[in-house]
DNA sequence: TCAAGATACTTTAGGCCTAATCTATTCGAG
DNA sequence: CTCGAATAGATTAGGCCTAAAGTATCTTGA
């Protein structure tokens, strides 16, 4: 049983169409989270912020990370508070604005990181590996349509 | 910005595929959440949950809401007790098992759904109106593929 | 019959997330 | 220079979500 299954409130095309979306999504995201758990654990969220500071060696800052992965500031002080107790990541104090803090994986951190980057990538390639290579490339294409749309659209 | 702009860890389609998934759903979702709360002052569990219950009006039991929703026992209580508060769902006793509860819409639950499914279903039209009928179509097989492909793998 | 296990639901502890508010610092117009 | 506005970050209150453990009830099989 899936929401998109019970959750038939009409036939209506747009309506199916986001319903569908939301399910393949969660299915996806659901067996992520569980395995960086079970395997690592750790959790997404964390996952993702690690992620950005393994692009920017040199270290964001707090409202950087809050507009890369798009969550609220407040937010952002709550992930990375454990991760810097964990030793994962380090807030460099920077000297242009006292403010400020700039971000950055540890030795440690970037350890961890590499491995859990490789794997959760073999989990998410086994996941897709029943498409098609035609198939993966008009859906990207597709989605990247939605994203157009969903992002001119109004407010 | 956004995160599937933001990490691009490699270049590795499945990967990508999934970020920009995932980005779809959020960017969708986000905007749901926020005129739900705006017009409604409610929330997206409030409304899924009450949206189940609409296409079962002889009412559900808290673990079937469980496993329509996807989410776990307690979460449903947590989700119900403030709309039995609210005045918008109650729980019958069920005679047969009294264990169990039967959740229903009441009379101003339904009225008050009824508005909100019409009002958000306008939003998803309005926000993918910018796709063809064929790229709906296409977008809508091609998602139901991933379903099928992500829910066969392993796990 | 009746005890062991299963089932329905709730509770608890803990993490994620937001909006709103707070403190400290910087910027900028006069 | 200085004061008000903007900005960086942290904190708080509150809702969602999970896993695990707890309570009450039902079922089953010896």
């Amino acid at each position: 049983m899936d929401r998109e299954t019970a959750s038939r409130i009409d036939d209506h095309r747009a309506l199916r169409l986001w319903l569908r979306l939301f399910t393949c999504t969660q299915l996806i995201e659901r067996r992520v989270r569980a395995r960086l758990r079970e395997r690592f654990d750790t959790t997404l969220p964390r996952f993702d912020l690690m992620s950005q500071l393994w692009r920017y060696p040199e270290g964001l800052k707090m409202n950087e990370l809050s507009r890369h992965l798009m969550v609220t500031g407040g937010n952002v002080t709550g992930i990375v508070d454990p991760l810097e107790k964990d030793g994962l990541v380090e807030r460099a104090s920077e000297p242009a604005d006292r403010r400020a803090y700039r971000v950055r994986l540890t030795r440690a951190g970037r350890k961890a990181f590499a491995e859990m980057a490789r794997t959760q990538e073999e989990w998410i390639v086994e996941l897709l590996a029943g498409l098609s290579r035609k198939e993966h490339a008009e859906l990207y294409k597709l989605l990247g349509r939605v994203k157009q749309v969903t992002m001119e659209a109004g407010s």
